[in-house]
DNA sequence: CTTCATGCAAATTTTTTGCATATCT
DNA sequence: AGATATGCAAAAAATTTGCATGAAG
């Protein structure tokens, strides 16, 4: 078979269909999903695949860098192909996760900050909850963001 | 009883045995904990205490805003006494989680950055993996951190 | 041909829910 | 009194594991 296997070869991790399936699910639509939906539609691919070898696929892939997880303030962890640190925006009212690329800056000042507590950084995760764009418009009087230390009142 | 049952009565919610001590212990602690450590802890003053009641109640100082729940990459999710929004860092060697102080321009800047697309945050949530100064010691010669795009190689 | 991934089934872990009763305001 | 939280038991949701077999390097 020929499908996107090529990053699994490079990082050295043992190539299998199930494997390439999921990864090329996750490469091709460059968003996140639960393991749930990508069992679904792996098996429209490969009837047989199992939940658990979706779960142990994933393993596989995030330890070899290619897949990141995400695990959000509700539900099942989301999984997307591997790609510059960005932040997980999850709406409140409408349950929609939204992941904006974060400017480079933000995210080294943020690593920078982390290190000099002399942590080593492997994965970073940014999630945020709040109110979409969408259902900001919906909700018309409702105000009051996060209150950071230091902030005037 | 005379607890530490102001700041319920302050947001409004109403103040039960139960409560009172899940929100004393956090607070008094000024540290994180599972739901199940909170129950066994709690259980100590409150024989009766039950893990459901303890998860109801936690929800209920979340959603007055007293108590911060965070998910990491593993494990139970952990609760906190609200807070300025401060990383976690989740060391892969020994399983410690550490809670520093961030620096509130660094999450300004964040929550800045998360503005531009319209979002309102309601909650901010930074938790990173990787390997705490004492374990950085024991492992020699690793290397290697998060690649931001736009980094030189 | 040896090592490791998969399928299948079952178990674990974490969290949520229904309902009768007890407690708070 | 009236609204709501709790205890208890059971269920749901999410993820992990054991083991025999099959596929990959």
């Amino acid at each position: 078979m020929r499908i996107s296997e090529k990053p699994l070869k490079e990082k050295g991790i043992r190539v299998t269909p199930q494997r390439a399936h999921v990864w090329r699910l996750l490469a091709e639509s460059g968003t996140h999903m639960s393991a749930q939906e990508i069992w679904e539609r792996t098996r429209e691919v490969l009837p047989g695949m199992e939940l658990s070898t979706v779960y142990r696929a994933l393993e596989a892939l995030r330890e070899a860098n290619l897949v990141v997880e995400s695990h959000l303030p509700e539900g099942p962890a989301l999984f997307e192909a591997h790609v510059s640190p960005h932040p997980h925006l999850v709406c409140e009212r409408c349950g929609e996760v939204f992941h904006p690329e974060a400017s480079p800056e933000i995210i080294r000042g943020l690593l920078a900050a982390l290190a000099v507590g002399g942590f080593e950084v492997h994965e970073l995760h940014v999630v945020a909850r709040g109110l979409c764009p969408g259902c900001l418009g919906d909700e018309g009087g409702k105000r009051g963001g996060v209150r950071v230390e230091g902030e005037r009142g």
